[in-house]
DNA sequence: ACCTGAACACCGTTCAAGT
DNA sequence: ACCTGAACACCGTTCAAGT
């Protein structure tokens, strides 16, 4: 059976899934394929950019064309989050592939229909920026703390722990609906942005870039 | 000069500045300090200690003594997320270094008087957790954007994006700033939370949690 | 065109042996 | 007690050689 790039990039998410992203390694997936490591450097230049190739194959295509202008600023935002969220959580270790592949051009285009869209609901250049920053860091370390091992859960403090914190205990119990969890922070970070909203509008009546 | 941890991990830091996380190996380590790699294994029982003990010494102290129960609650958040964001700035890959880490048990006793003092301060348990982890979840996020290779910066799609994005770049300038950015985007999480609490407290008077 | 096989310069970790 | 030195099972990557 021969080698294509579609087929050490399906083989690569299989293997993502059983063994991690750590652990993924050029030789490991050759062996997976039946074929020397040195193979897979025909079809790729080196393991950057099977993994940029892993991250485009892992990522869901943005909504762009499904978010018609009419819909509220807010919408937008949260569509994205929640796009590139499910992205992140639709393998394992999503995340640290994510973060560790190069951007996508994809990205780009999608940001600025985005902040194009913003600044026409009222904000300001500056602040429609700001508000996606937050949104992206956000969901960023949201799903990153979501995906830790669960090695890096459990403090190494012995069972006194749980006698001396029982409002963390009482947390892990409150936070264990991550969808919940991750969209209550996205509303307390839009309605931070709906109040800045307020204010511009109020001030300046249309924002330019700052 | 004989090894000990402390000269392990003053060295381990100084090279970490040096070549960044992903190239600190241990054999590299053991070359700097002008030793066998085999040698390090006799002061840390394997890597993941190393890497425990070098978060150890990279973390601020978190300021909590310096809190008294006076100060208001989103004072107490801003100061615990500054600390925190400063930690994993003041060296490089910080980010990756401090999630790399085990959880530090320090942490857990700081946490616990957070949530103790939020809620003595209106917010139900549930809110109260859910702002936490919005607040250090970005803070994460933030960060790791912050401390991302300049290769990961930029997109490769030659020169045509300057034109296809301008909004992109002008966002570029715009988040120059670093610390403004961030206290923004906190600001904006602390509003949220300011409206959750004035709902709260308004309609049922005391927290408890959830 | 596509893959093998050997090689190079690396890893983390173990362990007998030295001092 | 503390370190050396060799070894084991790994890495990413290159390149001549095979087919």
């Amino acid at each position: 059976m021969r080698l294509d790039q579609a087929r050490i990039v399906q083989t690569a998410l299989r293997l993502l899934d059983k063994i991690g992203f750590e652990s993924l390694s050029m030789r490991r997936l050759a062996d997976e394929l039946g074929v020397h490591a040195s193979a897979l450097y025909w079809h790729f230049q080196n393991k950057q950019a099977l993994i940029d190739a892993i991250a485009k194959a892992i990522s869901i295509p943005f909504p762009i064309d499904d978010l018609p202008d009419e819909l509220a600023w807010d919408s937008w935002l949260e569509a994205i989050a929640r796009s590139w969220r499910q992205t992140m959580l639709s393998r394992r270790d999503g995340a640290l592939v994510l973060t560790s592949a190069s951007p996508q051009a994809e990205h780009f285009v999608f940001m600025e229909r985005l902040l194009s869209r913003l600044i026409a609901s009222g904000f300001s250049g500056a602040d429609a920026i700001q508000g996606f920053f937050t949104v992206t860091s956000y969901t960023l370390g949201s799903v990153f703390e979501e995906q830790r091992g669960p090695r890096h859960r459990q403090p190494r403090t012995g069972g006194k722990t749980i006698k001396s914190s029982p409002l963390f205990y009482a947390s892990v119990k409150a936070l264990s609906d991550r969808n919940a969890t991750f969209e209550h922070g996205l509303q307390l970070i839009l309605n931070g942005m709906r109040a800045d909203l307020k204010a511009e509008t109020h001030v300046q009546g249309t924002g330019r870039l700052a």
